[in-house]
RNA sequence: GGGCGCAUAGCUCAGUUGGUCUAGAGCGUCUGGUUUACACCCAGUAGGUCGGGGGUUCGACUCCCUCUGCGCCCACCA
């Protein structure tokens, strides 16, 4: 017999291991089945597994083990990611703090740290694994993979040259995001805008008024630019130059019109930056401008500085506005100007713009063959999304993704770090040789920099799937190593990736490119967007506050797997954050264990009935002589078993699981086990509950691989490979579900009247009813209402004209006896009486009943059941209305 | 500045082409119960003018407008 709680601990390790060693998890590669492929999104092989993990692993593997038990050749692939940016900072921080090292670059070497990096992923790697695993996640470690694999490398490296090759990747001086502190580029999204007020200084130059809040970037400024309609400067003509007093004495400055320059804002005019400012590099790369480098890649000021040469940039502002002032130069300060900073997601250091010499792909070169035309990788990005071949959900991140794409600018992909894989570029003696591997010959220095890690993870759906052997073999082509992988052959594209909404530009926007521009394929069908887990209060959790942090790790050791995966999936929208706590998980450990014990008490009637589980084949009764339990039960089932498989269809996570919570709770449990507690019958019991733990599987699947073993059929294999239920249309018995409705009402009706006149459950009453209709029914159920409702003696009769419940009630008082009419529970009188109140409501709801009818999309759209109820609906309203009418004139 | 989301019971949330919503669930509250599936339980109770206002409609939590309050994303003006 099963122990009274059921314990996870006891369980669900033994539990995977049976699973994975079965090779449960590996696609059955059935050529006749249909392919299902999901491609992991790889932790960062940095650390600890945390929530968003743990829900984008319960969502996955929903998606697989339903998709499994439908009978699809399924496959999901796991996975790391190397992280450079990250992984770097985060191994050079400990260098310093935990060894000493204080500049761990310099100390080291590339090759030494390197080593220490890689020694610590690995390290983080194999925790990662364990904690994949915990999640219960049925994905094919065989399969398992990494972004610094080989094949991975290759495949970056063919795309590097086959980009470079067709112009897409190009070299240049551009202005870029540089983190000072990490002393890298950092791209575009990367940067974080912060508020902050700081003074707003207007100086005095030449003729001219200017702002700034940077005074230490106006050295150089030998251009004062206005926009071009602005009449307050219309005697100043473009090129126009004149000698002016600044900072380290007399420069000569010239004028430059630009639209750029808004007249509103300030002065209506401004020095620029071109070496430290977008908009002053573009204006700068319009009218062919000097740029000249003010701040070095440290944030000290350089030599053009003079005395403040090598002062720190916020160190020197305060002087240089001194100085200023000291000259007569400073106009005025505003103290309260608001305005953002650009700071670093990775250290928080504030980004300094700075010239550099970087690779960049352009997303706007036609360069690309996609459906027989030649497009620019943004028009590819934009033509998979508008033209469906990619679907988003929620829809509304499709906006967002093509708001993205309208503003995107070449992309940076060459970092300063070395972790990662190298930029396969080599030179010598002003030669440039690009390439999948180094060239021959001596002398030959390969670039020092890394590729931006998205661009490598950008091809991380079928990177995994190629052959890896094949990669080792150079004189293959990309496209020879496709055709001849056979994984990637048969799964791919896959059909969903399942990630985070933060991460949509990123990544799910980068692997598109990547892939459409390398395969010509999409790389996946579906996007499946999950919001952010917050604390109670909807805070973000952060690893700064560790007290706001949920670890899975702990909640899975005190509530179980199954309890974490449902209370994250239940409540969870796509897109939208939602909030978890611990009450809510143990609401859902409750119910692990309420399934349980509910299966503790089938395996328990069994033995009472001398029948054994194994034994019971479903299907073998005789719809005939079920109870009206049992049919209702089994058709309900059958709903149930629709409801389901169509929710999971249309991605209704949350729904679902809602669905089978309550069906196993209230109805199952709380109705159908007590309601037969009487009598059973273990054929029916039994199969009901295979089919509920079947259909709960996806969601909890160690409690019910755990209790299939038990109850499975004679000759089953694990419930992990079971193929799905199918709905029984000949089980559907909507009569049984309705019959057994009134009873069901009655019980309660007692129940609450009992409550009411304050007459203790353990004191049995006799009750008479007294109802219109159904007297046979309540006969046959005579025994179960007796014993659910604590009756002494339940005597039926029927009668036109019953009380109503309010009188049985006042005879309670006296008689202990309860009288009930079921008039008002199956009629729907007070209905009528309100409808009656208004004959034009009635009429109207008709008319609206009517022309829905009418409207041939609308039942198209409408799901059967809908149609039939609405036409229910109106019958009744009609019939209705005909009374109401005839009341109406009668009063008349 | 542009865009998006949220506002429903004390708390966390469902409510999918407007009509079984007379607005539901879980937790919490309160009341009562429990020799044998389960106190990680059972039965019941209280609690909401569905953020405010306006509109469309026979009918609005649901659609439109507007206001208020929270949150997010993108862009960025010196």
């Amino acid at each position: 017999m099963l122990p009274k709680a059921y314990d996870p601990k006891g369980t669900e390790d033994r539990i995977y291991k049976m699973w994975e060693e079965s090779g449960a998890f590996k696609p059955s590669g059935d050529e006749s089945k249909e392919t299902f492929t999901i491609s992991m999104p790889p932790p960062n092989a940095t650390g600890q597994l945390h929530l968003g993990h743990a829900v984008m692993l319960a969502l996955e593997d929903i998606f697989i083990r339903y998709e499994r038990m439908q009978g699809k050749d399924v496959l999901w692939i796991p996975g790391t990611d190397h992280a450079s940016i990250a992984t770097e900072s985060v191994v050079i921080r400990k260098l310093i703090k935990e060894d000493g090292i204080k500049n761990p670059r310099e100390e080291l070497g590339r090759e030494e740290l390197l080593k220490r990096i890689h020694s610590y992923v690995e390290e983080s790697r194999s925790t990662i694994r364990s904690q994949v695993r915990k999640m219960g996640s049925s994905c094919d470690w065989s399969r398992e993979n990494y972004t610094m694999n080989q094949a991975l490398q290759r495949t970056t490296y063919e795309a590097f040259k086959d980009m470079y090759g067709k112009e897409v990747i190009y070299r240049g001086h551009r202005i870029v995001n540089w983190d000072p502190k990490l002393h890298t580029t950092i791209s575009d999204d990367e940067v974080v805008w912060v508020d902050k007020t700081a003074p707003f200084y207007t100086f005095q130059y030449g003729p001219f008024q200017i702002g700034t809040v940077r005074p230490e970037t106006k050295f150089g400024d030998k251009y004062v630019v206005m926009h071009p309609d602005d009449k307050r400067y219309a005697q100043y003509k473009h090129r126009d130059t004149f000698e002016c007093e600044w900072i380290n004495g007399t420069i000569t400055a010239t004028i430059i019109k630009d639209e750029a320059v808004d007249p509103e804002f300030g002065t209506g005019c401004m020095t620029i930056t071109p070496w430290h400012t977008q908009t002053d590099f573009d204006i700068a790369q319009r009218h062919n401008l000097d740029k000249q480098q003010i701040i070095d890649f440290d944030g000290k000021l350089m030599d053009i500085a003079g005395e403040f040469a090598g002062m720190k940039i916020e160190d020197a502002r305060e002087k240089i506005v001194e100085k200023l002032d000291k000259k007569g130069l400073l106009v005025k300060v505003d103290e309260n100007y608001e305005h953002t900073t650009a700071t670093s997601s990775r250290g928080g250091a504030i980004v300094e713009p700075q010239v550099k010499e970087q690779w960049w792909i352009d997303v706007n070169k036609k360069a690309v063959d996609w459906k027989g035309k030649k497009m620019s990788l943004k028009e590819v990005m934009q033509d998979v999304v508008r033209s469906g071949d990619i679907k988003i959900i929620p829809e509304r991140f499709e906006k967002n993704y093509f708001y993205w794409i309208d503003n995107l600018r070449d992309w940076c992909i060459s970092r300063q770090l070395w972790w990662g894989h190298r930029i396969p570029v080599w030179y010598k003696d002003g030669e440039t040789h690009v390439d999948v591997r180094p060239p021959e010959g001596d002398g030959w220095e390969q670039d020092p920099d890394t590729l931006d890690t998205w661009f490598g993870v950008g091809q991380w759906t079928w990177s995994t799937l190629v052959d890896p052997k094949l990669t080792e073999d150079y004189s293959l082509s990309l496209q020879d190593i496709l055709d001849k992988s056979p994984d990637y052959q048969r799964y791919h594209p896959t059909q969903i990736l399942e990630t985070g909404y933060d991460i949509i530009f990123f990544w799910v926007a980068r692997m598109i490119l990547m892939t459409t521009y390398s395969t010509g394929q999409v790389p996946f069908e579906t996007v499946y967007l999950h919001g952010m887990v917050r604390t109670r209060d909807g805070k973000k959790m952060s690893k700064s506050h560790p007290e706001t942090m949920i670890d899975p790790l702990d909640i899975i050791e005190k509530y179980g797997t199954d309890a974490l995966r449902m209370s994250m999936i239940v409540g969870q929208s796509p897109g939208n954050d939602q909030k978890l706590y611990e009450e809510k998980i143990a609401g859902y450990r409750n119910f692990v264990n309420k399934l349980w014990n509910a299966s503790r008490f089938v395996l328990m009637q069994c033995e009472s009935a001398g029948v054994t589980p194994a034994e019971v084949e479903s299907g073998k009764w005789k719809v005939e002589n079920l109870s009206l339990a049992d049919k209702a039960l089994l058709s309900s089932l059958q709903d149930l078993i629709t409801d389901v498989s169509e929710g999971l269809e249309k991605y209704r996570l949350s729904e679902v699981g809602e669905r089978l919570y309550s069906f196993t709770w209230d109805y199952f449990c709380d109705w159908y086990l007590e309601l037969s507690k009487g009598e059973v019958n273990p054929d029916v019991l039994v199969s009901a509950l295979r089919t509920i733990v079947t259909l709960l599987h996806p969601y909890c699947p160690f409690v019910t691989e755990e209790l299939w073993e038990s109850i499975k059929p004679e000759g089953a294999e694990m419930l992990i490979s079971e193929p799905w239920p199918e709905s029984d249309t000949s089980l559907k018995d909507q009569s049984a579900q309705e019959e057994l409705q009134p009873v069901i009402d009655v019980i309660s009706a007692i129940r609450s009247l009992r409550a009411d006149q304050g007459i203790e459950t353990n004191k049995k009453i006799i009750v008479t009813l007294l109802t219109q209709t159904k007297g046979e029914l309540f006969e046959a159920q005579n025994e179960h209402i007796k014993s659910l409702a604590k009756i002494e003696s339940l005597t039926i009769a029927t009668h036109p004209d019953a009380p109503k419940p309010e009188n049985a009630a006042a005879s309670v008082l006296n008689n202990v006896e309860v009288y009930m009419s079921l008039e008002g529970l199956i009629d729907q009188e007070k209905e009528v009486v309100k409808l009656s109140a208004e004959k034009e409501k009635l009429e109207g709801f008709i008319k609206g009943i009517n022309a829905k009818l009418d409207n041939k999309k609308f039942v198209e759209n409408a799901k059967k059941e809908v149609v039939i109820l609405e036409k229910e609906k109106l019958e009744s309203a009609e019939s209705k209305l005909q009374k109401v009418i005839e009341r109406l004139t009668s009063l008349n």
